[in-house]
DNA sequence: TTTTTTCTCGAACATTTGTTCTAATTTATG
DNA sequence: CATAAATTAGAACAAATGTTCGAGAAAAAA
């Protein structure tokens, strides 16, 4: 028992809309996290909604909705830096969405926006957004999302050089770093969207 | 009264969902229809239901979904190849659709995929698709679209290079050209997209 | 420890909301 | 026209649901 309630509810909820398609009810909130009353649930909503993360309609069933995450079939959530320690999709690193077209979508996927010029010359750009697919593990040659030291976030290609694998970077300004325990593969870069 | 109230309820439906995130409730559905009486509702969405465009679950409040797919997309045709002499959008030039968010939609967009590798250095590679938007002309240090003897479809930048106006690649193998009554702007290159 | 804060429970209450039934009204059909 | 079918209305009901209050339990702070 770690995780505190407020995310475990704010979890369900999301994964209701996401799931079902609408909002839980309190009552259904309530059994899911193995709270016994109604008003418990009710005052970490309140919580919920005063940090900002969730919004609701006073009196008016399951009207919850929330603010910053995956809202439907139509948007994936962006990340961008990670804070030290926290989880790469954690709600503090949530910087906006990006939409992606229906036939393309599916329940893994999140993006990333870059940051840094690493990858300049495989044509991804600083302040792009790489789409990454979590149910697909890059292979050599792939260009993939990898965590490094549970804190860090990079998009790099993925290669074996000599028996060793290394993530390689598209700009000779920056170093091939030899994958270890401590650089976990996040998934598999499938497309990019520009602003320009 | 014209079109049935049955396609008036399921707009009605759809819009909520997309714009407040969640399900109305059979009064909010009566009072925006212009039904007095919620078993008329009723009887509409039994209908809907039973016709497979809704679904509902029995007795819990707001919990209807939408069974067609909502798409918040809209899409502009795609253009490759520009054959000699025919308009850049005509219909025998069109490869595909792609799909931008409704946010920043408007009737001036449409796309077209890159061949070559000119722009190399924009970051923009051969097949990226570049969304192009009519209605804004490109200025001194754009990426723009242009046609060229009205034949063939180019994306360059635009810039001034003492006193004379230049397309210009971003890839040192290819060469200015300055612009002549024979090269048209078409628009602004708004965004790219990739598939990876 | 004591004090304070946070969390939880239980119960009761007021609305909201879905459901059902009957009848009136309108619209289609022969 | 007469008849049937579809639509709408009204009312009443039962269930679901959000809300509030007070008090106890647990956790944190002093």
């Amino acid at each position: 028992m770690k995780s505190n309630k407020q995310t475990e509810i704010l979890e369900f909820i999301q994964y209701k809309i996401e799931n079902e398609g609408y909002s839980p009810s309190i009552r259904e909130i309530a059994e899911k996290v193995n709270l016994k009353s109604t008003s418990s649930v009710h005052h970490h909503l309140n919580n919920l909604i005063e940090k900002g993360l969730l919004s609701k309609k006073a009196k008016q069933s399951r009207t919850l909705t929330s603010n910053k995450i995956i809202t439907s079939f139509k948007t994936v959530p962006i990340v961008g830096e990670i804070a030290a320690g926290s989880p790469l999709l954690a709600e503090e690193n949530k910087i906006g969405e990006v939409s992606v077209p229906q036939e393309k979508f599916n329940q893994n996927l999140f993006a990333l926006k870059i940051n840094g010029d690493s990858m300049l010359d495989a044509g991804i750009h600083d302040g792009d957004i790489v789409v990454i697919d979590k149910g697909v593990e890059p292979k050599n040659g792939d260009i993939g999302a990898f965590m490094i030291n549970d804190t860090e976030a990079t998009v790099k290609y993925l290669d074996t050089i000599s028996g060793k694998r290394f993530l390689i970077p598209a700009n000779k300004n920056y170093n091939n770093q030899e994958i270890n325990s401590n650089i976990q593969p996040i998934g598999k870069v499938v497309s990019l969207f520009r602003d320009i």
